[in-house]
DNA sequence: TTAGGTTTATTTGTCATACAATTGAACAAA
DNA sequence: TTTGTTCAATTGTATGACAAATAAACCTAA
């Protein structure tokens, strides 16, 4: 053969599935503004006949579109635009990750962080109160915290009040303590994690973003290297 | 009619299709670790025999999985699992926000601080290289900067090197641009960039994680700005 | 032997059709 | 007004058939 061939960078052409395409047509709906959250779609029948596709592949379509929460669909009422965004896809996409804590982990402090920052400026006063509480809550017992820890960071995170995070967050943590279910926690580490948790709903109570971001970084930062030596040693 | 039904709570009782338990049967082959990214999948037949479903049941299930990045076929070879993970199922779900620009700025803020966060720790010499290059190419053009702006986000999101991560950044920041691809941009605006793009750099340069933060704080927070004015003129 | 072409069998892709299951809506009955 | 019943529309599932693509096996000729 003539020529070096390694730079070539070709298009693989795979030409799309029929399904894929009417996904696409049907997200360009809310894309382009023709339809909103929360509207009806068309039955079936008349989109297989508005795309000239069978309806087997146009439930292809739909079906991609329900496991990913953009639209729920009901025996004899029809089928409609979810409204509020789901955490499905997120939750899948993580399944391929499954078993790469350290990435998990990563992306949940990545995630967390951010969301502290944004949760200094929006929080309410009911969602501090919230906190308030838990941390009280928690002050009290010195084992089984692990629950009243995670709905701390939980209530945080929907502190940011933004959807889209929303879907993010949840996967994220769930997979996260269903990996690392039960992890060692002495009586220092119960000082310890209440203590930090003070530090940043302080901060929070201030609307200090970086003072909110400076706890998390420092909590997180404890949080993952007792995941990481535990994670050393299994 | 007797009591208060106010107070009642039922778990609204849906039979899950056939298909969405499929997929989460084939997702449970990840999960439990009996097959891994990159590994073949049973063929259509062999599979609908023992899940005892029809094909076209079976393949609404595997057309959502495909659609979501999860899996590729093709014909005549297979199904396979995906080895990476993918921004489909992302960029979905923000198909849901696609006119909820404040929603869509915030995310991106929590994002990027918290890549920038984890950059810090993990970035290359060569990424850092690609950044300062990008920063030299910025200076000399005062106009179609756009572009290298962009570039410079995403170089640092993927300085952080993890792929859930990679997988939200990129549909978030190509909506972004696409709700508001043009902006104004006075000279000044050049300026102001080029300088925080520097500080960025530099924090990122340390290694310093909270310099980094507050350095993409300050930058974001006058990205929002502007948008907001945007989008109260409009 | 080797390069290239041809056939074959397997697997995914699409379609048409039929029927089951669910349930809103209209209507009937108390 | 309330409750029960029927009807019809819509989604849910199944079967079977065929098309399209292509890896693998085989064949042919230089």
């Amino acid at each position: 053969m003539a020529g070096n061939h390694n730079e070539l960078q070709m298009r693989g052409i795979k030409r799309e599935t029929m399904s894929k395409q009417v996904v696409d047509q049907i997200i360009g709906l809310l894309r382009s503004g023709q339809l909103k959250p929360g509207d009806k779609l068309p039955t079936e029948a008349e989109l297989s006949g508005k795309l000239f596709v069978s309806r087997p592949v146009l439930r292809e379509a739909l079906s991609s579109l329900e496991t990913m929460g953009m639209i729920h669909r009901k025996t004899r009422e029809g089928t409609y635009f979810a409204d509020k965004i789901g955490s499905k896809p997120f939750s899948i996409m993580l399944a391929l990750s499954a078993g790469d804590i350290p990435a998990i982990m990563e992306a949940r402090m990545a995630l967390e962080l951010g969301l502290v920052t944004v949760a200094a400026e929006k929080i309410s006063e009911d969602q501090l109160a919230q906190l308030e509480e838990l941390l009280r809550l928690m002050a009290l017992r010195t084992k089984d915290y692990v629950d009243l820890d995670k709905e701390f960071h939980r209530t945080i995170a929907y502190s940011a009040n933004n959807p889209i995070l929303e879907g993010s967050i949840d996967p994220l943590l769930n997979m996260f303590d269903e990996t690392l279910s039960q992890i060692a926690l002495t009586d220092r580490d119960h000082a310890i994690t209440l203590q930090e948790h003070q530090v940043i709903f302080e901060a929070l109570r201030r609307r200090d973003a970086a003072g909110a971001f400076s706890g998390m970084y420092a909590h997180l930062n404890h949080v993952r290297a007792k995941v990481m030596k535990r994670l050393a040693e299994s």
